[in-house]
RNA sequence: GCGCCUGUAGCUCAGUAGGAUAGAGCGCACGCCUCCUAAGCGUGAGGCCACCGGUUCGAAUCCGUUCAGGCGCGCCA
């Protein structure tokens, strides 16, 4: 049943306008009090030429309380309306009832693709805490898309090209040794890049020997490729284990070097469609007359940029999966870029160049100031995820001794706590990284989420082991204020998560998770769920079972493990 | 210099298409396990919603100025 709607309907019969244009307007009132739903007449008094409070009492004379509406009060400016408990409960506990563990998903997307360009790592460069906001964002966002219906392709678009690697090959020939690099693998190469940094400050022909030995690559030479791999597969090895951690595969890990050979056709066609200009030894693309610098798809040597290789892989996207959206889930630096290369499709004609959209996020530093590869000045993201799962682990030593499973439920709460922490907020504020907030399990965190899931379990278990879930609900034992208020967060997860995907921003589902949660531990704790009365103990399970789906449905969309036990 | 973003409680943040007394969490001060998981629940203190002006019946929200911080601005990615 819905609320909203059919009280719209009633007032659209009062004041003879559209029910549609109504709906919207129809508002939640800060305090429960007040009534259920409102709907503010202020938008009406110039139309009636009326003031807004005798809107309010004349539509109280004439409307027709629709179902459900149990009473309505003009209050000021307001029409305010109370539902009927029983009417209200039954409609909110019936979908989560109904859907369980897929509570909210739907079939929307109606099999449409969204390509989500996200997490795309560096090879030979340290996983950190720098590479968490987009390998949560974009897998949230992933796996949102899916449960609403939409057919997710995840790309990592690894950074698996340029002189960097000239680099670190002088780097490995002149310092290396074989045997650590493959045991400390990224740590290694890290360390040795940094070197090389340090001793072409010194030496300028180190840069000139690099730049010597990315050609051979780019050239095919056996030598070259077969360091070269070599470090791309120490890499992928060792990263992968940050992502079996969190949960996290992909479907495509073509990076850079997969569009080399995809650049002609972009410098073809722009060359076609006379959009390229040649400006100082360079080719680019002008775009004053939309208040950008141009874009620059050849350099004066010849080579490609970023904005080439971004506009080959979009167009390779479009050609292979043919995408209803491309998400690229990006920090918020490369801003212009992207505005930048998705005008140049724009004006190469292509009309989906409205379907791609940059998802940014903020940048994450250091208290002590920005990270940098380059000067090593780096927090590993798998040593973050190790120390919460570590901190768990003795949280549960402490807290749970009995419980059995200790290192995985510590590795299910440890990695959830950080992954929250990631999405918690609005995806555009920066992030001081701090160890004391990325390791907090009290409060708003996933810990809290997670323990509250594990409640439900807990009293869910209880009551399946003497079968009291058996028989028809008696909604009208769920009239308190503690139920009434668990009803109306669970029934606003549906709405949240849709909302979460048309903003792209999954910290719209942390909070309805949030809201869920703290209105559950509330009602636990001020009703006995396992009552003696077998008809009010029937009612609070099933309560108890809706916001267990809300609150397992929503850290599943965030990529956070639902624990049964803690 | 120009462009974009941000500014809400000591800290981190919510605040839904302008609407009723501005909300959480953390931290601080108290209180609650003879009761379904205390990683929980409650109470309290704490606000010129950066500033000034405008639009409006009504502005944290929209517009303009100013201030502060961040990011970016043709051959890095």
């Amino acid at each position: 049943m819905d609320f909203k709607r059919n009280i719209a309907e009633a007032i659209g019969k009062c004041t003879k306008i559209d029910a549609d244009e109504l709906v919207d307007l129809i508002e939640i009132p800060p305090d429960p009090s007040m009534g259920d739903f409102a709907f503010p007449c202020f938008k009406l008094a110039k139309q009636f030429k009326k003031a807004p409070p005798a809107i309010a009492s004349e539509l109280y004379a004439s409307i027709e309380l629709p179902d459900g509406v149990k009473e309505a009060k003009a209050a000021g400016g307001y029409l305010n309306f109370a539902v009927d408990p029983n009417a209200f409960a039954r409609a909110a506990l019936k979908r989560a009832l109904e859907e369980g563990e897929t509570y909210g998903a739907s079939d929307e997307g109606n099999g449409k693709t969204v390509c989500i360009d996200y997490s795309s790592i560096n090879i030979a460069k340290p996983f950190h805490i720098g590479h968490l906001s987009s390998t949560v964002i974009g897998h949230s966002l992933y796996r949102i898309y899916r449960y609403l219906g939409y057919r997710c392709v995840g790309i990592n678009h690894m950074g698996d090209w340029g002189t960097q690697f000239g680099k670190l090959i002088v780097a490995f020939l002149r310092w290396g040794d074989k045997e650590i690099v493959e045991k400390e693998k990224i740590r290694a190469l890290l360390e040795l890049y940094v070197r090389f940094h340090d001793e072409a400050e010194k030496d300028e022909s180190l840069d000139d020997e690099a730049r010597a030995w990315f050609k051979k690559i780019e050239d095919g030479d056996e030598q070259a490729l077969s360091i070269f791999e070599w470090f791309k597969r120490l890499t992928l090895e060792e990263i992968g284990r940050v992502y079996d951690l969190l949960g996290i595969r992909f479907d495509s890990y073509a990076g850079e070097s997969f569009y080399n050979d995809k650049m002609g056709r972009v410098v073809d066609e722009l060359k076609q469609k006379d959009l390229l200009k040649f400006d100082n030894g360079a080719y680019l693309v002008d775009l004053e007359e939309y208040k950008m610098p141009p874009c620059i798809i050849l350099r004066s040597d010849g080579a490609s940029l970023y904005a080439t290789r971004d506009i080959a892989a979009a167009l390779y996207r479009k050609d292979t999966y043919d995408f209803y959206k491309c998400l690229y889930v990006v920090a918020y630096q490369q801003n212009l870029h992207f505005k930048q290369w998705f005008k140049v499709v724009e004006l190469m004609g292509y009309g989906w160049s409205k379907d791609l959209e940059h998802v940014a996020f903020g940048m994450v530093s250091m208290a002590e100031g920005t990270l940098s590869t380059r000067r090593g000045k780096v927090v590993f993201l798998e040593e973050v995820l190790e120390a919460a799962v570590q901190k768990t682990f003795e949280v549960i030593k402490e807290k749970s001794p009995d419980l059995e499973d200790k290192e995985l439920i510590a590795r299910q709460v440890g990695v959830g706590a950080v992954v929250w922490n990631a999405l918690y907020n609005n995806r555009i504020k920066d992030v001081v990284f701090s160890w004391d907030k990325a390791l907090n399990f009290d409060g708003e965190t996933g810990p809290y989420a997670q323990y509250t899931h594990a409640r439900c379990c807990s009293v869910l278990k209880k009551g399946e082991d003497i079968g009291a879930e058996v028989g028809e609900i008696d909604y009208g034992a769920l009239e308190d204020a503690e139920s009434i208020a668990l009803l109306k967060a669970v029934s606003a997860f549906p709405d949240a998560v849709r909302e979460a995907a048309a903003r792209y921003e999954p910290y719209l589902v942390s909070r309805s998770v949030i809201d869920v949660c703290s209105t559950f531990n509330k009602f636990y704790y001020d009703h006995r769920i396992m009552e003696a009365d077998p008809v009010v103990r029937r009612a609070r399970l099933a309560l108890t079972r809706a916001a267990r789906s809300a609150i397992a449905a929503g850290l599943y969309l965030l990529g956070i493990e639902a624990t049964q036990k803690m």
